[in-house]
DNA sequence: TTTTAATATGATCTCGTTTCCAGATAGAAT
DNA sequence: ATTCTATCTGGAAACGAGATCATATTAAAA
């Protein structure tokens, strides 16, 4: 037969019509006449003909595709933002690609590139942890390409962003420990360029001012992933004074902290208490199971996929950015005293 | 300036030259001169020209996009397959484009449909629980794009696959159970459709067979995921002889039914030993912690998009399929008796 | 001086589709 | 009979890049 697909000048041949006959019958238009329609139509269905899309990307100067640019795919929060993404996505008439940054800055430059080339409609983008500079994602915007930042955005950037609300989240987090009685809270951070981390940090500070309990410097340390939270908790426990309670960053780190608590025969809550970040499968299902704030990625994936899908369709460039912020809610589960 | 991005006319336009001189200018092409060279050369990057790669897909035929259909992104296993899929698909210049089937079969045909409009190069398909019908992948085929199946494939589709050595894996876990002294060893099991699913309970009978204990017909149940877990665990252990041993056909079904047997306030592993499948972050935390198979869903993604990745590059559609089987290796952990 | 060859560039067509601009044919109105 | 209008269809250009073919200019060889 043909090589390839069906194209609509195979089936203009076939009938002995013109292509752009075809094409009109073929999208319903009110010149073409029905005999010639439904010829069309009946050879189109029964040669299963597809339009070819790359060729509707040229002609229209619009791909229907947006770019996803992320971290790393293997984490809860992450692919649970695709699923919501790629749910918008698919309702709007639009396909996902999907790219890694694997936390690198080199590789997130690399993307916008392949993103650049790729001519997708929109980009949504959580950036890497190394990321310091944003030229790439200027670069996106000036060639008239609307980005929409979720989860780790940043403040230089005027740009839409879709953030989970952080602050108030480790705010009631911290305020439970102290409620439940906790005095020497330690608190495993992210690094501090991330206005994600910033947030976090101010609400744990905040909640401990307001509720007149001191800080010790030492027990807020840079700590934000499982594999660290082995090395570094050791430490905290060997202190003189060692903290009766934790609040990580994340689910992980958490996770890593709980193991090595358990390690060291002290029981969790009633030694030390645990509040992690992100309601991630681990959380639920890990014994005790862990006191943690529900971050809702799946709703953090609609709402960036449905803002940025209204920034295409607008198709104006100057825009007043927004952002959009979804409640977390804090899960209290084993790890912690009821109060 | 411009709309939209620059192009080769642009560039052409401003120098004074044409766009083919411009286009070979670019790609370093012999016959031009070095001065009309620089002076492209210069302008394209003052301008920050990127190739069209929908104009150059539209004339080679040829998209560099591989399509990837999965059931849901929100499983560690699938996520990490994406994650080798993406590695070997950026090394090679392809880009990736995700579709989720969320288990439906109307879904999946859907995404097969946006595949073929896409012109993509080539599908990696992991099928969701409902497809029973296998036409809409022979289309892909017959139209010319390579097809590599991983995990969820079947046996009626002559096609290449990449697959976890489900068999050798259960039979090995059950092994475990029965020289780790359990005797009524229940099976959590999928739906037999599908072949991940026969080989894994092939695996279960074979162990059972070899080591002459017999298979309680009513400890076999269909059961796979966390939430069936709950409920059905508990039937199963209010039994007259509730078994001593779970071989659980994934994780988060063995996850299920550990915390209903912790409710039960039976002891794991001194009452009743779990073994899953897929070590997932799940079965390393949760305590106890759970023997379970490594299922090595970085490399099946690997596997499986340098497969693909050849099969695209060959360019031939009658080769003879292959199947790849990875390796599973037992990871034993404390939801097991050693020996 | 004329032929030959090397060098550098432009014009045109193609990929698949849409869309604007013409046309052809028919019937209705003048 | 002629003009007009409605109905249907075809041709060509365009989207961006690349490959083939053609051609102009200059330099080297005969």
């Amino acid at each position: 037969m043909r090589s390839g697909q069906v194209t609509i000048k195979d089936i203009a041949k076939e009938l002995g019509i013109s292509a752009s006959t075809v094409s009109r019958a073929l999208k319903d238009h009110p010149d073409i006449s029905s005999k010639t329609k439904i010829a069309v139509n009946e050879l189109a269905k029964k040669w299963h003909y597809k339009p070819n899309a790359v060729a509707l990307s040229l002609r229209h100067s619009k791909t229907n595709v947006i770019g996803v640019i992320i971290p790393e795919i293997v984490h809860h929060f992450f692919s649970s933002v695709i699923s919501g993404i790629e749910e918008i996505a698919h309702k709007a008439g639009y396909n996902v690609m999907i790219f890694q940054s694997n936390e690198s800055y080199q590789r997130e430059m690399d993307n916008v590139q392949a993103l650049l080339s790729s001519r997708v409609d929109g980009v949504l983008v959580s950036m890497s942890k190394e990321t310091k500079d944003y030229s790439h994602f200027r670069e996106l915007r000036d060639n008239g390409i609307p980005i929409v930042f979720f989860d780790r955005v940043c403040n230089d950037l005027s740009s839409d962003n879709v953030i989970v609300d952080d602050f108030a989240g480790a705010f009631a987090a911290v305020e439970h420990l102290i409620e439940s009685g906790c005095k020497r809270i330690a608190h495993l951070s992210a690094p501090q360029h991330m206005l994600l981390a910033q947030n976090r940090q101010k609400g744990y500070r905040q909640a401990m001012l307001k509720h007149k309990v001191a800080i010790d410097e030492s027990l807020v340390i840079k700590c934000d992933s499982f594999d660290e939270a082995i090395i570094k908790t050791p430490d905290l426990l060997n202190m003189p004074e060692p903290p009766d309670a934790i609040f990580a960053v994340n689910e992980m780190t958490a996770a890593g902290a709980l193991s090595v608590i358990k390690k060291f025969g002290l029981k969790v809550p009633d030694d030390i208490s645990i509040v992690g970040f992100t309601d991630g499968i681990v959380s639920r299902v890990s014994d005790p199971s862990l006191t943690t704030l529900e971050q809702h990625g799946l709703e953090v994936g609609l709402k960036a996929a449905e803002l940025l899908v209204d920034r295409i369709t607008e198709g104006n460039m100057d825009y007043e950015p927004i952002t959009k912020v979804v409640k977390t809610n804090l899960i209290v589960r084993e790890s912690t005293r009821r109060i």
